[in-house]
DNA sequence: GTCTATAGAAGGATAGAC
DNA sequence: GTCTATCCTTCTATAGAC
């Protein structure tokens, strides 16, 4: 029920998905559907609020006593970059941009299990390795956005409108780009 | 007629609105709508896709014979972020990421005229700056989607969302940290 | 708890008069 | 070209039997 709910609202968004359909596709009668919950606004809250906060932990990740740093970073960014662009990870993105003015809370769900822990995390990281000497970055936080935006190139955007498939090529070449620059400019002289 | 469905379009989206609400906010009948444009879907289409080709011509921020690569990657920066920033802008981005499985051609068009035609032209002008000796870019198409990536960091994200307003203090220090991480990559040593 | 059947409202689209 | 009135479908939500 939950499961072919989530398959259906990820799909095609709030509005076109009807309760029939869910009932349909979860193989029960509507008025099951809504004996369990109340509503559909709430049914669609609650499922996509929880796929909001099993996100991946990107955190384990980034090795602790990392001395290599554009291995540590390549290997961060290869793995962020390709979920950013799984089509899961795509729909969610998708859902919460459509509906953030009408489901306020899910905008905020969001963002604090995704992006900004994401980029608290990368902060984090940044910040021990500049006090150990590994780099030279007086705003962790700023140089945490920075990397994660050189990955989200024009690739992204054009994955998520369907505009074209990404390529393990492209993937790789927009990912030791960014570890380049962002080493030339934080690379300690 | 256009003015009213434009503005509700770009308020709340495709499903939200419906055609009674389109007429009552033109001060027409529904069925004058339905004789000027045949179907719900094309009055969309048509709006949006208009709205996608309107987009501001953004080439000629940049100045043809700078030799101060940092006064103009600062007045252009500061210009695409507050442009990125606009509701209007806004509005359209979050139609457009919403819609694009229902109406594949918006994305298309929204891709050409918006962020294409704005890496192409920066990634030329970077590529002039370059060979000028200004410069030393090996891929200057990489490297205008980087300093693009750069200015869309979390911030856009959160007014995206609603989570937050932009302040110019936050979108200062956003163009400036972006401009200086740039030139220290790609600044002749 | 789950079903069938249906109420009640809203939306897309059109017929026909002026 | 524009209006009023209406058709038909679809949707959310519920009543009532088992």
């Amino acid at each position: 029920m939950l499961d072919a709910a989530t398959s259906l609202f990820m799909a095609h968004g709030y509005g076109a998905v009807s309760m029939d359909a869910v009932a349909r596709a979860a193989g029960v009668s509507k008025a099951t559907l809504y004996a369990h919950f109340n509503s559909k606004d709430r049914l669609f809250a609650t499922i996509i609020g929880d796929a909001c906060q099993h996100r991946i932990a990107l955190g384990g990740v980034l090795p602790a006593e990392a001395t290599d740093i554009r291995s540590a970073l390549l290997a961060f960014g290869g793995r962020l970059l390709r979920f950013f662009l799984e089509e899961r990870a795509l729909a969610i993105h998708r859902i919460v941009i459509a509906e953030s003015t009408r489901f306020p809370e899910l905008g905020r769900a969001f963002y604090d299990h995704g992006p900004d822990a994401l980029l608290r995390s990368l902060a984090a990281w940044l910040a021990e390795r500049s006090r150990a000497g590994h780099l030279t970055i007086a705003d962790p936080a700023m140089a945490a956005e920075q990397f994660v935006g050189m990955l989200r190139t024009s690739l992204f955007l054009r994955v998520s409108l369907g505009l074209a498939a990404a390529s393990a090529a492209e993937i790789d070449a927009t990912v030791e780009a960014a570890v380049s620059t962002f080493l030339r400019a934080y690379e300690p002289a």
